[in-house]
DNA sequence: CCAAATCTTGACCGTATGGTCAAGACTATG
DNA sequence: CATAGTCTTGACCATACGGTCAAGATTTGG
């Protein structure tokens, strides 16, 4: 008499999901040791027995939230390739990330809270994935700068101020909704934010008059 | 018989110090939930029990730890007064935020981890101390912008852009050792990554050539 | 319709945590 | 050196946490 029957097979994916969602959420306010899995298990609206049924531990679920937030970024990262110089790559670049920032904060702020707290759960991350990206961009920014497309800036420390940046919309949200009279940036607000930025970082490389 | 025997009066004084900066470290590295009040009394080398004696509760002394932070961080932002244009304010306030970020990265990560997780116990500093200073601030520039000594940027996302890579090295302290070959910044990566944050912000916002 | 597999859940357990307390040690001062 | 004030500390407590378990409900496939 259901009446949206759900599929034995699809009700393990879709538990997780349930599950995966609320934990993003609560362990971006909480942070690993201020989150509960009885808090999770409430936002999920399942019994706490049901979560450790799909999620063994609370690090194998976090775990798992911070490896789904690395993927996103990793295809955001898509922007920079296939880009004819650093005007278009880094322009697109920078909108992606803005715009992770916007729709997916709980996932940057989780990602943010894990790396400043030394990383104790995916350090492997960091090392393999996020490196080999990292170092590829490197090359791609450092053969912009030398057929003059831009100011020969450090190019490790030009990621590093684009990530920080935008990811600041994000991690640091609450701050910057404080500043704005307590009320959530609107489409406009974050139209002017993406646009200060882009011509700050763009025009400080030397791509923009 | 001690050799450096310790004045009853300075006894209160030196021993909240030494819980203080045990305290800043420990919440620093594991977040308020994941901070324990026997770690920190390990640190300090005290028993637990004496750590209450002077704080009576974990809450309590979190809030003095971030009280101080913020404390440095009014101080550093003095170097905004008393300019007489953008590329001599701005440029002292990034070298200032650099300077705190390398020798206070604690700090840093404390009050990031308070702000991520909603302010819940220095929302009134947002409110009041932060927010006066931020309006003043961006009175200034303003008038920078008006008198032609700059480019038309939004002051308000122009301050978010040098909070966020200044912070950056303190908060991702981690993330950017582990892709530095997890050696720690030398004094010449610190100069490397202030002239480029410097040179990229100054630049952009139409101070430099 | 049956049996195997999967999912659900309340009750439970050991541990670790923030915080308390009272007895004692130390220090300043008259 | 006596006494009041301050500091130190091991032992203790109630609570909340992550995780377990077994009994039952539900679904699947033959």
């Amino acid at each position: 008499m259901n009446v949206t029957p759900i599929r034995k097979q699809n009700k393990r994916r879709e538990n997780e999901l349930l599950i995966l969602q609320a934990a993003e959420k609560v362990f971006a306010e909480a942070g690993f040791g201020g989150a509960t899995m009885q808090l999770i298990a409430d936002v999920a609206d399942l019994p706490k027995a049901n979560v450790h049924y799909y999620f063994s531990t609370k690090e194998a679920l976090y775990r798992q939230v911070v490896s789904n937030i690395f993927d996103i970024w990793l295809k955001a990262a898509e922007s920079f390739e296939n880009a004819s110089g650093p005007a278009e790559g880094i322009g697109a670049y920078i909108d992606a990330k803005m715009e992770i920032s916007r729709t997916h904060p709980a996932g940057s702020k989780v990602w943010a809270s894990e790396v400043m707290h030394g990383a104790p759960i995916i350090q492997d991350y960091l090392e393999t994935a996020l490196a080999d990206w990292t170092s590829g961009r490197i090359s791609v920014i450092n053969q912009w700068i030398e057929r003059g497309l831009m100011d020969p800036i450090s190019p490790r420390h030009l990621l590093y101020l684009i990530w920080s940046s935008t990811q600041h919309y994000a991690d640091f949200g609450h701050q910057i909704q404080t500043l704005n009279n307590g009320t959530s940036l609107t489409d406009d607000d974050w139209q002017v934010a993406k646009t200060a930025v882009k011509q700050i970082i763009l025009k400080g490389i030397g791509v923009m008059p």
